[in-house]
DNA sequence: CTGAAAGCGCTTACAG
DNA sequence: CTGAAAGCGCTTACAG
């Protein structure tokens, strides 16, 4: 039989409501002896708390979901970078007392339903589509927390890095190698505007890949470099495929396919668009797979197209050549959704977090 | 306010028990009107069930617990391996109306009080050391199920892939590509009866590594290969430091430092021992990190030496050469776990799970 | 096939 | 500083 807080009271001669108060340290209201007594006993006893009885008593459990959106059979339910938050995040509920459920979902309804479920204090929300969380309504008292999203909406709160900041430190690398013709590897998807007047939000926009290619073509502009856009979405087959287009790209005028040709060194003739020399691929898992399908096709990088990332996953340091990168603060970023969960005055959101460029060798000096 | 059963109840002018009943889908004891009376009221209302009260009044819950052990700060919780069992797992029991919890511990009394303070129906341990494994005691009526260990404890059941096959057939992939001079790179560590003998389990063994290598072993050395052993931790950077050991390795006699010779070439001296022409890496992870080792070594995989992991990762695809490895059958094994968990008849365990070769690009016929 | 009672183990006010 | 009561929302036997 399971110990209860009433046997502990028996035994210890005191109140049940004693020694809930001493279990939940609130030591203040109870004598320092029968405190000490009450300890005493409940390791002991091996006395544990029972989460299901304290959730229905007090209507709030110490539990944060983080829900993923549910994925095909095949595909994996998180992704690397997923990975990379949920370690910081469990570590940092953890230290608080805190547990985590995590789930796969197939919509809001069931983020709600599972809210309510099990009285969540909290809800984080991976990956979720931004039209999406533009939609999401308070449950109850829980806060509800997105990662990556630009949205209005009050009900949720926010925690992003700063990619407009991570745009532009990597237009300024590929600047500073002496690149003037440059490519944006990433959907930016619908403009959110134009999706509203459309008045379907069917079609989604991924402002922080907007960002990103904001800060990266503002940067690279003022250089008096060329950039091209081309979409992508964020997962290693993209990248794979894109090679492709590199490689069937008009090549540089007076040089025809001949990659990282010397006659482009020094150019700052911006109307003119030939083959890039360097990308910035908005995600490494989308860098990754890019400088992959060029290897596959015999190109070299860096010798001939630089590259540079956006994360700084694990996976990016096992590759060849190891990529360079626009590195989030992982550990920020977890740190940055628990206080806002727990609703620490310091933290406003939207939090965003800082990005620093990591210089690995796929990117290198143009000719 | 939160509507409950017994306002469902109220409204449909039933008892609290047979709204009870519906939801839970007991609907053989209520008559079809009624059952569909009540549907529509939850529908309607919006009815959700409370776990708390639930877990409470039934003492179980629809929990599973998948533990892992808490890692240093900047580590992750999960490795790419537990990523690849934790997709098909949570995806089973959400199927099933099963709920996951995750987290960290730091021991055995961690997972004890976890499963009694959520009353979880069940959990699952991953990556945990078999030593501790054997000390696992019954938790109440809890179903606790560990992957990839070789343990005697009856209170733990257990899911596992066929590794001796796996490492036969990595040998005979070896074998019919004309090597006979191969290596096996992982930890066996120590063997189980001198640690039982040593009085202590602070020596732990790999049994799953060693099975791998005996498998290995045996087929090599059936094919008149002589093998070698190197023990190293599953992780990148072990195998990336092992291209030292590669490269350090004495030559072949007549043909020092020339990796590959072809004075090798269908030999099958077992007494002779030069550097290996293949070796098979007991995890992806280590084949990544050591062909990575050797090509900043300026190593060529697979023209001077032919690597073969194990587990079939996604990684192992992303990087050139494309990794040839046994795979594991994921799927296959969250089901096991799954079956286990809910007590199947038809999974007895250990229950192991079958294994593949997946030919890709990093082995190559010798000579 | 349906209903009234007891109880799961806590917390939350409210008294002393 | 400590205690007795009520109640959180269900499920589990047990009656009818």
């Amino acid at each position: 039989m399971r110990v209860t807080l009433r046997d502990i009271a028996a035994e210890a001669g005191v109140s049940l409501q004693t020694v809930s108060n001493v279990v939940r340290g609130r030591t203040s209201r109870v004598s320092e002896a029968t405190t000490e007594r009450v300890l005493r006993l409940v390791s002991e006893r091996g006395y544990v708390p029972n989460a299901s009885a304290r959730t229905l008593a007090a209507s709030t459990s110490r539990t944060i979901g983080l829900f993923v959106p549910a994925r095909e059979q095949t595909e994996q339910l998180l992704s690397p970078y997923d990975v990379a938050v949920l370690g910081g995040l469990e570590r940092e509920l953890r230290m608080r007392g805190y547990d985590l459920l995590l789930r796969g979902v197939g919509g809001l309804g069931e983020v709600t339903g599972l809210v309510q479920t099990w009285s969540l204090a909290g809800a984080v929300l991976l990956e979720f589509p931004e039209a999406l969380l533009e939609k999401v309504e308070p449950i109850g008292d829980a806060v509800i927390v997105s990662l990556d999203a630009y949205i209005r909406n009050p009900a949720v709160l926010s925690v992003r890095s700063d990619d407009r900041a991570g745009g532009r430190l990597a237009a300024a690398r590929l600047l500073a190698a002496g690149h003037r013709t440059v490519a944006f590897l990433g959907d930016v998807g619908a403009d959110r505007d134009d999706a509203a007047a459309a008045g379907t939000m069917a079609v989604d926009s991924f402002s922080v890949l907007a960002e990103r290619l904001s800060g990266f073509r503002t940067e690279a502009l003022a250089g008096l470099a060329t950039v091209e856009y081309v979409p992508a979405r964020l997962s290693h087959g993209d990248g794979y495929a894109l090679a492709r287009w590199w490689l069937d790209h008009p090549g540089v005028p007076g040089v025809p396919g001949v990659p990282g040709a010397s006659g482009l060194s020094g150019s700052s003739d911006r109307s003119h668009s030939g083959r890039p020399t360097a990308v910035f691929a908005a995600a490494d898992i989308l860098a990754i797979g890019f400088i992959q399908g060029l290897a596959d096709a015999g190109v070299r990088v860096p010798a001939d197209v630089s590259v540079i990332g956006y994360d700084d996953l694990a996976a990016g340091q096992y590759i060849t050549p190891r990529l360079t990168t626009i590195a989030q603060d992982f550990t920020a970023k977890s740190a940055a959704v628990s206080a806002l969960l727990f609703g620490e005055t310091d933290a406003a959101s939207p939090v965003i977090t800082p990005v620093t460029l990591v210089e690995r060798a796929s990117v290198v000096a143009l000719g």
